[in-house]
DNA sequence: CTTTTTTTGTGAAAGGTTTCACAACTGGCA
DNA sequence: TGCCAGTTGTGAAACCTTTCACAAAAAAAG
């Protein structure tokens, strides 16, 4: 309807929605108000509402938000209410605990593939998937119809291996190597990286900086 | 340093400067425009100088900035310019991986004390640091002169943990439990989120998002 | 059925961040 | 010396996000 631009920090907050929305289902709740999910959350109430309208209106004047529909609503938006086929690419500290990582599956991210480059690796078993070598690459990826690359490779390594991931039509890229990579523009690349979130502590310390924020942007 | 309010995307910026001028330093570069640093990590020229003006003017009208100081002076203004004491609680699959994580260490973060409550696995032995039990929690802390804590266990355990941690006087804490924190206000948390990015990534894939702003014209 | 209470949805205001545009300064060169 | 090219530093403008405040709607109470 409209074409107001949605920001990222409304996507992100939905998943915070999401996740208040399963624990409030847990709990038997039928309806939530916009100032209980907010207060769950840290966030506004008028905040709450402000992100919601932009999808539609689905709450009840005087009552609230049905738990279960809007849950279900937001599952929708964020594209979290199927299955992704997902390929991890890099089997070392990162990715072995990755693959072993449960908030992901529970979310629908299915990691189907396992690959690395190094061959003692190839063909040892992480959670019941064979680790294949990267010159299965190109053929596995499209064979087994995956459309989304989560990348724990060494950052010297990296920018190669997404080149590869691109040509395969590749369009959604996870990347925790510390490292700006170059994709082109209809790729959706996020870069995830931990040691910028403990200088940001380290920061907050140093400054002692008058609030705290849990919250990121960028 | 007055009492304008530096925002969180300047201070994340300043992770990216450094890490692009300590590619500058490796290249034998003197000295850099703000051009060129804003090509290096995505931005524009204009965000590069007011972003480093905030912390004074270190740099040379006509010629750019001074590499090696300025790559100094953001350590500095980080607080990587020292080395900090990092305890980390959790060893299961993300915990063994940040212990490896180079990245960290690189940095100035020492993990210094391991801990987990899972009684196989105190004694045991990762990356040379021994596996501590929770009971030994608050003296170790106190005794080791930790400042950061990294919390990788189970959402189930996080918030009892924290409380914990908290009572023994740390003020920052990056935590990895997928799970909304209560801490006191003096006390630093950022939460790092993994399967929130790719909640992000399945977004931009089911809504087709146009990303990466088109810059620039001339 | 009428009144009161609750809570949404949303324009408008406030607040924050990024970009623009240009004066001011520097180094190099003739 | 004077001039040109290059680049910073920074107010002002443009843009974006959050908060405010209240009418409208629905439920609950009497």
């Amino acid at each position: 309807m409209r074409d107001r631009r949605i920001s990222e920090s409304t996507i992100h907050r939905l998943s915070h929605y999401y996740r208040a929305l399963t624990a409030l289902e847990r709990e038997h709740f039928d309806t939530v108000s916009s100032r209980e999910l907010a207060n769950r959350e840290e966030l506004t109430p008028a905040q709450v509402r402000k992100d919601l309208s932009f999808f539609g209106s689905f709450g009840t004047r005087g009552l609230g938000y049905p738990v279960k529909e809007l849950k279900e609503k937001i599952a929708r938006i964020l594209g979290i209410d199927r299955v992704w086929n997902v390929a991890l690419i890099g089997v070392g500290n990162i990715g072995s605990a990755l693959v072993s990582y449960k908030e992901f599956a529970r979310q629908g991210f299915n990691i189907k593939l396992l690959f690395d480059s190094d061959q003692r690796k190839i063909g040892s078993n992480h959670k019941g998937i064979t680790v294949l070598g990267m010159d299965d690459l190109e053929r596995q990826l499209n064979e087994n119809k995956i459309e989304l690359v989560i990348l724990a490779v060494p950052a010297s390594s990296a920018q190669v291996i997404v080149d590869h991931v691109v040509n395969c039509g590749i369009k959604a890229i996870l990347n925790f190597a510390p490292i700006k990579l170059a994709v082109p523009d209809d790729v959706f690349l996020r870069t995830e990286n931990m040691a910028m979130e403990l200088e940001y502590l380290s920061f907050s310390l140093v400054n002692n900086l008058p609030r705290r924020s849990d919250r990121k942007k960028t």
